[in-house]
DNA sequence: CTGCTGTGTAATCTCTGGCGTTACAATAAC
DNA sequence: GTTATTGTAACGCCAGAGATTACACAGCAG
């Protein structure tokens, strides 16, 4: 219900590596090669997602939606939540510095 | 409803910059300055968001919340849209070329 | 007219990061 | 054994986000 939900949160959320390596890639039977040339990307960058050390992009999201038959927006968003957490951690000590705008109603 | 509805669509979709332009700096008073100041970066990079012509990234979605009290989900959701669409523009034919994973159910 | 303020935007640099290729080692499967 | 699958190091490439500096031009107050 906060807006500031993500940024209270303990754990680092999901990367979408982990659904990818825990489900859907053992659901497909597929090995990481073949999975890498049907989406016509490097073995190393399926690998490396896989293992969660490199995220999932725009592009990827795309392409594992249209292997998959999801959406792109399910695989980005996981993306962008570790993204903001991870960048929060990061630099929360700056963020806290940035002031509050006041609501000016010089409307 | 589909799940590629995004795909669909016919116009881009709205640049955070637009909400931002149109929006939120004019009800705030505050000028291009001011608010990069207020954010801690540089005066080019809020006039080059404002004309859309660079995105929101995780750390700007952040500062923007802060000072603003929205949630940065809020503003990297409106750029990944954007983001999506621009790539999907740019490499659709590629991705017609992937083929769908059968659900091979060796589960 | 003269400034001052706010703004757009080149030019230049720096750094980071995503991706490919090649190659090698380790492990698992046959 | 031999082959298949996988992790990962070492390259190199290139795009892009951001800073800084500097200049041009608008609008407005005096």
């Amino acid at each position: 219900m906060p807006n500031n939900w993500l940024n209270n949160r303990k754990r680092r959320p999901t990367h979408p590596g982990e659904i990818l390596r825990e489900d859907v890639l053992p659901a497909s039977g597929l090995t990481q090669d073949k999975l890498a040339k049907l989406l016509g990307v490097s073995r190393r960058t399926v690998s490396e997602i896989l293992h969660e050390r490199r995220p999932v992009t725009t592009d990827m999201a795309h392409r594992l939606a249209r292997a998959f038959g999801t959406s792109p927006e399910m695989w980005l968003g996981l993306q962008q939540d570790v993204d903001l957490w991870d960048t929060h951690q990061a630099r929360r000590a700056e963020y806290d510095r940035i002031k509050r705008v006041p609501a000016s109603k010089a409307a």
